[in-house]
DNA sequence: AGCACGCCGACT
DNA sequence: GTCGGCGTGCTC
């Protein structure tokens, strides 16, 4: 009998690949494992196996496996069976969960190498000057990668040279690929064993009595390894004795040295271990605890909704202290940006190295080693807490899953596919694991909220902050007024000046918020009205003024600023709009001893630069930190008493029928780092439409009046939840063909699909990267099919494919859009 | 997604 | 005349 097995490629394709294999191959694979496959021409890639059987495929003849990469699976059936609902749900394929679920290492492709023929010779002045000089350098390597030839013939382009080589019998070429992991080996010595004696040593010492250095070194190592009983690493003998490496390399080739590689994990948490107390949860956290607990029997999805500072960590903390104990994992998934120093080592003083942290920081090599301490129920990584990509690791037996700040929108994925969101694909995860599953917020998600009120979701409510510190009292500034009495100084209002001074004095500190980086998003020519636009995209460069640059936000590109208007030459340029560097300049001429800080994409650039600014205004190296919606996540300032909303109306007026919803959480979030102590934190918010509705219930913190009103809205307009959404997103770099396209599918979309369906529109922004938009908005009430209205859309995909003019035009599915 | 194949302009 | 541009089609 034949063996095949299916294989998912890391591509997006919708087919499954099948592959022949051994009748042994076949009894020792298993699903979950990898497997290098050759594809197409050339190439071998690692493909993982989702099936063995014996069918054999019709309308073609399977290749065989190229090599098998596991011993056991690294995949498990739960995970296969969670990766296939994303790729049906979200309308991708399986081979894009597979490529952003693996870690890249494991994820080994082949490099072509190119050798000399053996056996054979060439006739040197039959070659051309670039073939000959890849024959030159194949005298002197055995092999060349495709990157060296290009670099020898200095030129792009390889192929046309290898391949006029192979022809003249000159080369073979080769497919290799190369496991990527490799762990971490640290070098250790120790003494060589025929001079462990002490009259030995002696004997050695004088021996080594005309190089200093050497027995400086061999007494160090003598005197280390009696105090400890440690091994010695290299770079600490180094440290201790003064030697230098040549040194300790010129003692181990004497073999009076002896050295040794250890494998070490790249992720180890070095503190003391469990060590704090389980802080004592008050009466309200014990109430939602219990309420929680009930709503786990019942085997409910439960929502945590407690205010800001209320304490629901501790909460969290006790749900995993319960889970462990049952010998099973944790799962705590937070926003990327919430992913802090200060809350990992919060849980690392309770938990220890139970604890684990996986997030797209780490490396690929420290990803694997966190896939594999999962994969293997290390107790090492029995609790893992992660950004959203955590979803996807080799749980085998997961207890319970924290969604914290469940209502943010980062954890919908953007691009590239899968375009899920984190929170409902741990729903479905923890349905598959029939394990517990908790979303906390302080201000959850309509949808989330919906669906408590409905009863779908376990409730529990925790409206009190820890310690019973105060919610902070808020005030709203009306900026239309201020302008009109002329009381603004540059963007600060008098009020907002007050308080800022009245802090100051305090000595507390101050978190001022505008959700717009840069110094101003548009430069303008006031006597042409010219205003510098992106090459590429349809957005107005924003001006940074740390590098007198303008930069499009988009695509990155950017050109110095012009001391004269481009259209026009008169020097009449004035900007519009504000942003964080704007906040923070007016603050130096406003207060000019106040040390400030800023926050944003552009100062958080490096990779630990982010917790830098943390620590140092935690340290209160400055007074004010000014920066964008960064702020608002988990962090927790002691000792912040005002927080400053620069201008609420940015928010409020974007074109997105979540723009209310997300304002009301950005706000109350903000608004929750002001006063996490004793003292009453104060808040300011200015707008220019302060009486908007919004900022209204941000101010009296009525959460089930936004509610209500949203829910009404989204009712109204056929938005979810009431309702559920697809966004199909049509882009091509040509205005017109773009548009009959996106037009012929619109149409196609209302003959078949009973749903109502929304455009083509452009988006606000309507090109980026030179490459235009336009949207189509499918909107599906409750009752109808979800796989059947995709199908029809696959189905409508699909005769839009076949005409060759539209075929270019990229279609993105975003299933749930944010 | 890659990557080969195939057909057209701009250069040694 | 070749080199290299990117449109089209295929990958078990």
């Amino acid at each position: 009998m034949q063996h095949f097995i299916d294989v998912i490629l890391p591509i997006p394709l919708e087919k499954c690949f099948t592959y022949s294999v051994t009748p042994s191959e076949a009894d020792f694979l298993s699903p979950g494992m990898r497997v290098a496959v050759p594809f197409g021409k050339s190439k071998i890639y690692t493909g993982l196996v989702s099936e063995i059987h014996s069918k054999a495929p019709t309308v073609y003849e399977a290749k065989e496996i190229h090599q098998i990469l596991d011993e056991t699976p690294i995949v498990n059936t739960v995970q296969l069976h969670h990766w296939q609902w994303i790729c049906d749900y979200y309308m991708c394929t399986i081979g894009e969960v597979l490529r952003s679920a693996l870690p890249s290492a494991f994820l080994l492709e082949s490099e072509t190498l190119i050798l000399k023929k053996p056996h054979t010779e060439v006739d040197e002045s039959d070659l051309k000057d670039d073939e000959f000089l890849v024959y030159e350098a194949l005298q002197h390597q055995s092999s060349l990668k495709v990157h060296e030839v290009s670099a020898i013939i200095e030129r792009k382009n390889v192929l046309p040279v290898l391949n006029r080589l192979l022809a003249k019998n000159a080369i073979v070429l080769k497919e290799e690929i190369y496991e990527q992991y490799r762990p971490k080996l640290v070098r250790y010595v120790k003494m060589g064993r025929e001079f462990l004696s002490e009259d030995k040593l002696e004997a050695l010492l004088q021996s080594l009595s005309r190089a200093p250095k050497q027995s400086q070194v061999v007494l160090a190592l003598f005197q280390l390894q009696a105090s400890s009983k440690k091994p010695i690493s290299v770079n600490d003998l180094e440290k201790t004795s003064g030697g230098s490496k040549a040194v300790i390399k010129s003692l181990v080739d004497k073999e009076i040295l002896e050295e040794y590689y250890v494998r070490q994990d790249r992720i180890s948490y070095e503190g003391e271990g469990e060590n704090a107390e389980f802080k004592q949860l008050n009466e309200i956290q014990k109430n939602a605890l219990e309420t929680i607990v009930q709503n786990f029997e019942k085997q409910k999805v439960t929502l945590l909704h407690g205010v800001t500072s209320s304490g629901k960590t501790e909460v969290y903390v006790e749900l995993i202290e319960k889970c462990i104990q049952t010998g099973k994992q944790a799962l705590y998934l937070l926003p990327e940006i919430a992913l802090t120093t200060q809350l990992i080592a919060r849980l690392q003083q309770y938990f220890g190295d139970k604890v684990s942290v996986y997030h797209s920081k780490y490396s690929s090599n420290e990803r694997v080693e966190v896939w594999n301490n999962v994969l293997h129920k290390n107790p090492k990584a029995q609790i893992v807490i992660g950004a959203r990509s955590a979803l996807f690791l080799p749980f085998s037996d997961l207890g319970l899953i924290i969604v914290d700040e469940e209502h943010e929108g980062s954890f919908k994925q953007f691009d590239p596919a899968p375009r899920y969101h984190a929170r409902d694909a741990a729903i479905v995860l923890s349905r598959l694991h029939t394990c517990n599953i908790l979303l906390g917020s302080a201000t959850p998600s309509i949808e989330t909220f919906h669906n408590a009120r409905t009863g779908k979701y376990g409730y529990a409510r925790i409206d009190r902050r820890f310690g019973n510190v105060l919610m902070p009292e808020m005030e709203l500034v009306d900026l239309k007024e201020q302008t009109r009495k002329r009381r603004m100084k540059g963007h600060f209002s008098e009020r907002l000046l007050e308080e800022i001074n009245e802090s100051l004095i305090e000595g507390e500190q101050i978190i001022l918020f505008q959700n717009r980086r840069g110094y101003a998003p548009i430069v303008e020519c006031t006597t042409c009205g010219h205003a510098p636009q992106c090459p590429n995209c349809d957005v107005s460069l924003t001006y940074h003024q740390y590098r007198k640059q303008l930069r499009c936000h988009y695509c990155g590109h950017h050109m110095a600023l012009q001391e004269s208007c481009l259209a026009c030459g008169s020097a009449t340029l004035d900007t519009k709009g504000f942003g964080t560097e704007q906040v923070e300049q007016e603050l130096h001429e406003l207060f000019p001893k106040v040390k400030v800080g800023r926050m944003d994409l552009d100062t958080t650039r490096g990779k630990h630069a982010y917790e830098k600014i943390i620590t140092a205004f935690e340290q209160q190296q400055f007074d004010v930190l000014v920066g964008t919606q960064m702020l608002t996540k988990g962090l927790d300032f002691r000792n912040v008493g005002l927080v400053g909303i620069m201008n609420a109306d940015s928010l409020l007026n974007f074109p997105d029928f979540r723009a209310h919803e997300r304002s009301f959480q950005l706000l109350t979030q903000v608004a929750g780092r002001a006063g996490r102590t004793k003292k009453r934190g104060r808040v300011i918010i200015q707008s220019y439409n302060p009486y908007h509705q919004i900022l209204k219930q941000v101010t009296t913190g009525d959460y089930a009046g936004m509610y209500k009103e949203q829910i009404y809205e989204r009712e109204q307009f056929i938005y979810p939840p009431t309702n559920r959404i697809i966004k199909i997103t049509f882009k091509h770099k040509e205005y017109n063909r773009l548009n009959e396209a996106a037009e012929w599918f619109a149409k196609s979309l209302r003959n078949t699909l009973m749903s109502t369906i929304l455009g083509p529109e452009y988006p606000p922004v309507a090109r980026i990267r030179n490459q235009f938009l336009k949207n189509v908005i499918v909107k599906m009430s409750l009752e109808e099919s979800i796989s059947k209205t995709k199908n029809s859309i696959k189905r409508v995909e699909k005769s839009f494919n076949a005409i060759s003019q539209y075929r270019s035009v990229r279609v993105i599915y975003n299933v749930d859009h944010i």
